[in-house]
DNA sequence: CTGAAAGCGCTTACAG
DNA sequence: CTGAAAGCGCTTACAG
């Protein structure tokens, strides 16, 4: 690889000039400029990003970190596409780490990407009191929390109305008749989780209906738990006439279970699932859903991250986007 | 941050004795080491990545560059899953570059993750004559492909058996009756889908069935795609009595236009897929496809590049992992 | 067993 | 407008 060094020699100039010219320093002549830019496309010249990142911070070589709870949660996947389709355009390059609620990988990868000198973190923190990120801001490190905020600390986060879209849900399922309804949640930690619950609670005492904390299923966030789940829903003596799933992954295990017992949807149980995905409308039935803008999600935290980079001392944001109720087959009016 | 001086002042040592201590190497003092670690301890010293990446490349610290196609694909998520999972397990880091099938973007990914230095590059070529790889192994950078070699260079890599797996799925659909097969294929200047269509013809000569070339529709690898190609297929004079789509992606999007045109699956027409998904089994109605080891395919990639880096003269490998034909409801003998 | 010094590829005051 | 030099945080011969 060449380096700054064979381009100085080939064009008869310093690295200094040479760097200038790759820095767009206005003050090099343009007889000079000129000169050196044929000398790196000559010798297909490519900054080492590495050696320009170690050598000062303040510059245009961004390197982002990503850190996500579960890359197999399609929701992430777009919100992954998001960050990256900004840095693209930006000539960011973004370092990924998929932890898998998984808390010592998750502190691993967020070891790593300090190591690895990141200008700015984009996170989905495990939990609301995630103490390795609250680390990073607390050191100063440009830090944008998505899906989900942190609660002892001032973060800026991007994330979603969960009270509304779980109330949206709720709300519909009980306009056509349900009043028993399962709620199959991820793990409580997770603040996403206790606020959708917080609407699934607001919609049943607008309706006057009796909170039933017997109907409230968490566990972790992925299919298998769904699918255990549903099981155990469906055993149920008085067995709930509707199900509201907490995610993708929940949902699609419990549409399992729902089959594998030959219970009929909508006929006998309706259902609602948290995120809406590319296959909801080729499930069986198709799949009524609240939908949540992952891209979005991702874009805006990348351009808030590059803010914050630009402007360490501004005021935190709160971004909040706004879910939609998609209706499909999988929900029907009770007799 | 503290830094290798800050912990050498703590310790009283030289930076090149904590520098020994990070590498472990056995030369230092049992008592040396002690001290020194427990000055990293307190002033909670991390190496810095980047400076060591930029010093040496013979190093632990390992950076990993994976280029991917099509992240929205699940088939690529479960190769990154495993690249990830054996990564994470020898603490390399890994930077992910998705290029949506864009060859400038791949292009641009390339050129980024040799300017960071990478110890070595897992990548799906855009095509079988990607440029811009076949210069990263000229330059003697460690290059494992993954589900599509390079037709111009010798090169490691690992795929599936797409011959077979897209015999298997054809000869099963011929073995129940149907003679009008259509393939929804991705584009052929990508050589799985050359491979797949081998297969499909293989199958068809076992049969003693004629080629018909009509019936062979290739365009992008997406959702629109797949839409868009079934609804042609849908509208032809001789409707064919099946369809064998070329990936996960494919078949949601002619799922989606063989219900909007409530044509009965499997009564109407037979559909198999490849790529198996985990809501596969939840689709209307749950989907014959051939299933292709994504997360063992990521796995073993990142092991082949390790080796690569480590012995950068040795033999290419050419790896070819099985696929299984998973027989669901999506499938129906013809009367 | 340990330290002083060179150097990886850059950027950036400083001087001219 | 341009160059010489220091330094980012490390590793690694070399010397002792």
């Amino acid at each position: 690889m060449s380096n700054l060094k064979s381009v100085a020699k080939h064009s008869k100039v310093s690295i200094a000039t040479v760097s200038r010219v790759i820095n767009n320093d206005p003050k090099v002549s343009k007889a000079t400029m000129l000169k050196v830019m044929a000398s790196i496309e000559a010798l297909e010249y490519k900054p080492n990003r590495v050696a320009q990142r170690l050598r000062s911070t303040n510059n245009k070589t961004k390197l982002l970190g990503l850190v996500i709870p579960d890359i197999q949660n399609p929701f992430f996947v777009d919100v992954v596409r998001g960050v990256e389709d900004y840095a693209y355009q930006n000539n960011f390059a973004v370092m990924i780490g998929n932890f898998g609620q998984d808390e010592k990988k998750e502190k691993l990868y967020l070891d790593i990407l300090q190591s690895e000198n990141i200008d700015g973190l984009i996170v989905a923190p495990i939990h609301g009191k995630d103490k390795g990120v609250e680390n990073l801001v607390k050191k100063n490190i440009p830090v944008v929390c998505i899906d989900r905020g942190l609660t002892e600390i001032d973060v800026d986060v991007v994330k979603v109305d969960n009270e509304q879209g779980a109330f949206n849900a709720i709300d519909h399922l009980l306009s056509i008749g349900h009043r028993k309804i399962a709620f199959i949640s991820g793990n409580f930690k997770i603040p996403t989780y206790i606020e959708r619950l917080a609407g699934y609670k607001r919609a049943l005492s607008d309706y006057g209906v009796a909170f039933d904390e017997k109907l409230i299923f968490s566990r972790d966030t992925d299919y298998k738990s769904g699918f255990e789940i549903a099981n155990k829903i469906l055993e149920l003596k008085e067995r709930p006439t509707a199900i509201f799933s907490g995610n993708n992954l929940l949902t699609l295990g419990a549409l399992e279970a729902i089959h594998a017992n030959k219970i009929k949807i909508p006929e006998e149980i309706s259902i609602i699932g948290f995120d809406d995905m590319p296959w909801s409308i080729s499930l069986n039935p198709p799949l009524s859903a609240v939908r949540q803008p992952g891209f979005n999600m991702g874009r805006k935290a990348a351009e808030m991250i590059y803010e914050r980079i630009l402007n360490p001392e501004k005021n935190k944001e709160n971004i909040i986007l706004k879910t939609e109720l998609i209706l499909r087959k999988s929900t029907t009016r009770l007799e």
